[in-house]
DNA sequence: GGCAATACTGACATTTTTGTCAGCAAGGAG
DNA sequence: CTCCTTGCTGACAAAAATGTCAGTATTGCC
């Protein structure tokens, strides 16, 4: 991690951990980059079935920040009804590893949780 | 990733994703993690130390939220002044692939932010 | 008694994030 | 004409997160 003063968007960052942490903290950020990975191109409508919870303008919102930073391109064809196609870039892709290491750390976390609640329950 | 209706904490969390990130998710919670990785066990004193742009308000609850969710291990030496030592759990030193990942990534997206600036400025 | 050092808490203010609602634009179909 | 679909925006409300400030407890020392 490299470790300087570093000036993003008018804020100031002094590692590059807290630089990733303001791109990708989103609520819900990371859950659609792991949808563009699972499958990319995706229209806006499709990233709404993937993810019932987040209402559209929120989803909107959290796209067009991912777009700013250029995590996810977003590219628009000129037709009626409009048709919009959202997916990630270079850089965007190789957020892979960080979205893989918190769902591995979730499932041992679940089954850490599961277990303790097995002996309390005993 | 395990895909399950869980309950934790009273919230409900469809995949263990979205649960893990609850839990990890807090402003200063990555970088809290980040120092007892490197170091452990620290004094609270210690840690703002370490992190002195969080307030030791702001630090006692993200570490309190941490112990919760037993991510942290909190000690008590019944001394005067007190003296209290903060400590990763098993499930806690777990987050080292995420916390890495997270600062590889960061690394990786500094180096793209500073190329696209040297080449506007060309 | 008064003070020191460390960890911590309560009450409150502020900021940030998230959610809700209504509405717009485009052009073809009916 | 009017409606349809899809993607999007503005104004505002609500909730959540974060920050600030003052204050507590302990007990040994001067």
């Amino acid at each position: 991690m490299k470790k300087l003063e570093i000036t993003y968007k008018e804020k100031e960052f002094y590692t590059s951990k807290d630089l990733a942490l303001s791109v990708i903290g989103g609520r819900w950020k990371i859950a659609i980059i792991w949808c563009l990975l699972q499958q990319s191109p995706l229209r806006l409508s499709e990233i709404q079935e993937k993810l019932p919870d987040v209402n559209q303008r929120m989803l909107i919102r959290q796209l067009r920040e991912l777009e700013d930073d250029h995590i996810v391109t977003r590219f628009v064809y000129p037709v009626v009804p409009p048709k919009v196609e959202y997916e990630l870039s270079e850089i965007g892709r190789r957020l892979e590893p960080v979205v893989t290491s918190i769902c591995n750390w979730g499932d041992q976390f679940l089954n850490h949780v599961e277990k303790n609640e097995n002996e309390s329950h005993s």
